[in-house]
DNA sequence: GGCCACGCTAAGCGACCGCTCACCTTGGGC
DNA sequence: GCCCAAGGTGAGCGGTCGCTTAGCGTGGCC
């Protein structure tokens, strides 16, 4: 596959970078238990025995609960921000880079619904400067969206009325799929992709 | 206004059916914390704080912190189905009822942002037979929207490929307002519903 | 083989949680 | 004027939370 869809990954080779391996399981374990019971419901006691091993072993690799938070939601948007650069950067029209951006940042939403739900939900949980530091890659996120956007509308491909106001629609779109998303559903993560990739091409007027 | 926004209501004045007035003020705080802090993050003295009164006077009035919530969560569905069926049901062409469901719906998500974060995001925090009674609800206001993207694909008014992935996308495109919408930032409640409305005609392909 | 750094555990600390209970105040009926 | 129901409070219970500390096992280095 050509798209930017190969940097959406899996659910959990997305952590490789996370080491030692007692880290990086502890990482995966907080990123379920978040993602089921929300990060207040959920206990270190929890994510250290999904970890299978002990409540103090967490305080060996990171500091707080929230450092593990706080690691998750970096690595998440900036995996995010990756899969939006690749389509917006890549050859094509822009509503090929549009509908490429927008059906791969879905196909992340709805196939790795457990890190998406942990990274776009649980941003209040932070504290203020690490929620500052994460809200500055949500704020590229949106730019690199927009950009598309506003290539087509100056290319003549596009007609929007407000671009600022269109790019919010298309993001929540994109972040909603987080919600509702279930792999027992009728749908295959493909099939949202290629669904709201057609609907935000209604949006923006493509030609 | 002869719109569904009527029905939109204030902040405050949508719980007037919630007597005494100590209760409703222990409610009326309830949503508040929830909205700033999430449910499990919110303790039941800040609660009872917020409403002037002591931890214990909470406990007359609800029978459990989740109670509290479980009301919330209806009296919200319910005000939103409300909004949704005065849209879907009243005079006009598929094009004018949709556009009038939709910007009714963004506004009150975006007017009351502090009740629909709550009603929308706080759902898991339910146990298992409260949370089933609000998603009928929810079901009820999925049924709505799509009763009127079928009308209006029945009547050749409307270019769908799929109505019921189509529908979702509009409820996300609603919901998520919840989630972004800053009362300091651009636009008006109004200028949003509006907006949005005009996207989702595009969505549906309205003539 | 002695030794130490590292990763981990068992036990537990102080704080705070949801919730309860014994008691107090107050306003209306007779 | 007395009484009781309704609605409130202060104190606190049992439990669980995030996090700490003292000590244990083990693999690598000389």
């Amino acid at each position: 596959m050509s798209t930017a869809e190969e940097t959406a990954g899996g659910e959990t080779s997305a952590w490789a970078e996370v080491t030692p391996d007692a880290a990086r399981r502890l990482l995966i374990a907080a990123v379920e238990a978040f993602a089921e019971r929300g990060y207040h419901a959920t206990t270190t006691r929890d994510i250290a025995g999904r970890a299978g091993m002990s409540p103090a072993a967490l305080y060996i690799h990171y500091k707080t609960k929230e450092e593990l938070l706080h690691r998750i939601s970096r690595i998440g948007h900036e995996k995010a921000l990756d899969i939006l650069r690749t389509a917006a950067h890549r050859e094509g029209t822009p509503a090929e880079r549009l509908a490429d951006a927008v059906s791969s940042f879905v196909r992340w939403h709805a196939g790795g619904r457990t890190t998406a739900r942990v990274v776009q939900y649980e941003l209040d949980s932070l504290g203020p400067d690490a929620r500052a530091e994460i809200l500055a890659l949500r704020r590229q996120c949106d730019a690199e969206v927009r950009a598309i956007i506003q290539d087509g509308v100056a290319a003549g491909d596009f007609d929007v009325l407000d671009v600022k106001g269109t790019t919010l629609a298309v993001m929540s779109l994109c972040i909603d799929v987080a919600r509702w998303f279930n792999v027992d559903g009728p749908w295959t993560p493909d099939e949202v992709g290629a669904l709201d990739a057609d609907l935000v091409l209604r949006m923006v007027g493509a030609k």
